[in-house]
DNA sequence: TAAGACTTTTAGATTAATCTAAAAATATTT
DNA sequence: AAATATTTTTAGATTAATCTAAAAGTCTTA
């Protein structure tokens, strides 16, 4: 309707996948990241290329308007990349969790099939697929679900590695989820929802004596527990 | 394991999502048009692309020997062409089903999205997908869904067109299905399944004069009970 | 603060997928 | 079987996304 009187155009621009991966691993690196910005360094690291292509990509990103770039300066999102990372984020976790409660995979296979299906574009299957699941606020991760509108639910944790002596805690999310990590937490009978209580503090290597859901006790490293986000119970 | 004694190499060869479409296009304007081989020209159209365009993917698909390709002799499936397409056919029919019977959409809404979701690579998803749907014969369409080896089951039917008066049928398919035919189909209320009874064959324009589901009556034109693939009952 | 180290950008190529225009091959019709 | 029409292929460009090598900019540190 070529009219003089709407007043908001809503431009649904089309991305290439290349580009929506590029915006998700710039949100990663500046927002999430809790920095401001993201280095062209950071990003090539990211998305497996060279330093040069996303110098490129960067300055296409910019004529679209999605993100703010200054040579030399780093990189952020403008309002519209950033819609753009959350919906990504969004339908990335959503699908992790079809992945999960309808077909039974399980938390360390679904990364790099949600990893495509999150391309796929159509917001009513999203909006359908939300209700189907149930509207469901965190991954089989832990991690929280953008809402339509890019909010992301805010989580209140403390990592294992930070709990004293004593206390126990629920497992609600990881910090990073490399799939070793995963397979590791698998192993010992981890996962999110699983109670552990801290017996003992090792302070020669920071590794915990741990007991899990009050059944089966046994140590853990720093590392991992650094890893561990809880809620204390 | 760099052996001597392997002796199957199953290659997985990565094709990108338009080679995988032209494979689908070639499929269907040769095996499926009951052709022996499709031409450059409808392969174009079917395409959306310039018919030069055409010749080019060509040649390359015959280069990784997914097609039987010979200069201005039109263009079949290899056994591995073939593979994909019925593998790519099967994906896009499975989701079908389930954006139906899961996710509550219509027939006529889900071409475009199974579209995108049959590029998603994964056989154990489409393995547990499958389980998940109960391992449909058939999708919303009517549309036979190949099984993993690329076998396609076989539909016994004949058009409403060539029914008797006094004849009645099941709706079990569609010849082609435009967006417009389903949508018509809707409002008359006509899916898979419907019983349909000719009342009258009209010599003029060869249309029909039927009953619905034994309630309503109307007619229907040659061009639709051309399409309509039924089940004598 | 100047030298060296590191990061980022530019320059120039490459590959996949597309286009238009023109040439070549095949098919149809008189 | 010529002439004409249609189909198909070739030739030469273009765009997105990538690369390597080299130049430019920024940061760190001695």
């Amino acid at each position: 309707m070529p009219s003089p009187y709407f007043t908001k155009l809503t431009k649904i621009m089309l991305l290439t996948q290349t580009e929506e991966n590029y915006l998700k691993a710039i949100f990663k690196h500046s927002e999430e990241a809790g920095k401001g910005v993201a280095t062209t360094n950071a990003i090539a690291i990211e998305m497996n290329t060279a330093p040069a292509s996303v110098t490129d990509m960067l300055r296409r990103l910019s004529e679209k308007k999605l993100i703010n770039y200054e040579k030399y300066k780093g990189v952020s999102l403008t309002d519209s990349g950033r819609q753009v990372a959350t919906e990504l984020i969004r339908k990335h976790r959503l699908w992790e969790c079809f992945l999960v409660d309808k077909l039974d995979f399980e938390w360390d296979e679904i990364h790099d099939i949600a990893e495509q299906l999150e391309h796929v574009n159509s917001p009513e299957l999203i909006r359908r697929l939300n209700e189907y699941l149930g509207t469901p606020r965190f991954d089989p991760h832990g991690d929280p679900i953008p809402d339509e509108h890019g909010n992301i639910p805010e989580r209140e944790f403390i990592t294992l590695s930070n709990l004293e002596p004593g206390q126990t805690g629920e497992l609600i999310g990881l910090q990073e989820h490399p799939d070793s990590l995963m397979k590791f937490l698998k192993k010992i009978n981890v996962a999110i929802g699983t109670k552990i209580t801290v017996l003992e503090y090792n302070e020669f290597d920071e590794s915990l004596y741990i007991q899990i859901n009050n059944e089966k006790k046994g140590g853990l490293s720093r590392k991992v527990s650094d890893n561990l986000l809880m809620k204390v119970i």
